[in-house]
DNA sequence: TATTGTTATACTCTATAACTATA
DNA sequence: TATAGTTATAGAGTATAACAATA
């Protein structure tokens, strides 16, 4: 056998290649749910919101300010979230007067949602604080490492993407 | 300034390696969200299983195999779940016959939990499918990138188990 | 007293489908 | 007909606390 040319695993038929990938793939979800775990229960401790919340927020937050808000249709988008799953998140986020809906003027079907003045001052401390604990988890890991895993994974995410594009067609 | 010293970011108070360690950890989130619905949505049509119960059969499988299965308290342990969780799974796995209860000779307060011989033959299906969903997710990605994304991830992780445990001292 | 596991409860997220108002 | 959003519902994960049996 030439050097080199993924050797087979007699006992589930999967070649070393293989196991690269799926040791990869439960090693990054171990990292993603370690750190995720940690943030969930920092932003309820510290704001009682949740992690679907504060991501919605912050696509809000992200957007061009030129622009008027998000439709609800470009929240679901962004959040990969089906439509009535925001929809409940923005009514607890309007009870808690974070943001508004407002009639589109172009579509009386669409809404669009915009972060309050209070709401946009609410989420600056969240992201300040969110900020400061990734800071703080990722303290220990050496930079060089970190650069590299930063453009190594974006590699993967246009590979996942492209994938996932193509599942359509 | 000297060169190489991080600068401020007026706006946000944050510094270019703030950012880095942020930006890591959101492309890192991305990319495991994206696995991980595929993944989901993989298990429940072929095998309407969730990732929950699928993730508890395989720590049974990977356990020492002349072991007697695993106590309720190590399958939280391991899994990260609180107790009552695991009541919950375990319930729905008996209910299908994968796995069973022991009483532990040793500890009449523990049970011991093992896959049936049933629950080994449908795991090893859902863990050869897995495997090769991940492997074709994984198709795009150069090699050389994922070895180092596999070992980059590895000083994340030690160095994120560090950070928890020393949460108790 | 401490630990193992169960039960009960509340909240949230996710997914689907039926429905309305409008385009 | 198609699209934007809402409503209703079911299933699942997560967290907490009270509890019984045992160590």
């Amino acid at each position: 056998m030439p050097e080199g040319t993924p050797r087979g695993d007699f006992e589930t038929g999967l070649t070393t290649d293989d196991q690269l990938d799926l040791r990869t793939w439960l090693r990054l979800l171990t990292c993603a749910n370690m750190i995720e775990g940690e943030v969930r229960a920092k932003l309820r401790t510290a704001f009682d919101i949740t992690i679907a919340r504060f991501d919605l927020l912050a696509q809000l937050d992200r957007a061009d300010p030129t622009d008027r808000g998000l439709t609800m249709g470009e929240l679901s988008r962004r959040l990969m979230v089906t439509n009535g799953n925001v929809t409940a998140l923005i009514d607890r986020l309007v009870g808690e007067k974070l943001v508004v809906r407002r009639a589109d003027p172009d579509d009386r079907r669409a809404q669009i949602i915009e972060l309050t003045p209070n709401g946009r001052r609410a989420f600056a401390k969240m992201s300040q604080a969110h900020a400061s604990w990734i800071t703080g988890l990722f303290d220990g890991v050496d930079r060089k490492n970190l650069e590299a895993l930063y453009r190594n994974l974006a590699e993967l995410k246009t590979s996942l993407k492209a994938d996932s594009d193509m599942e359509g067609h």
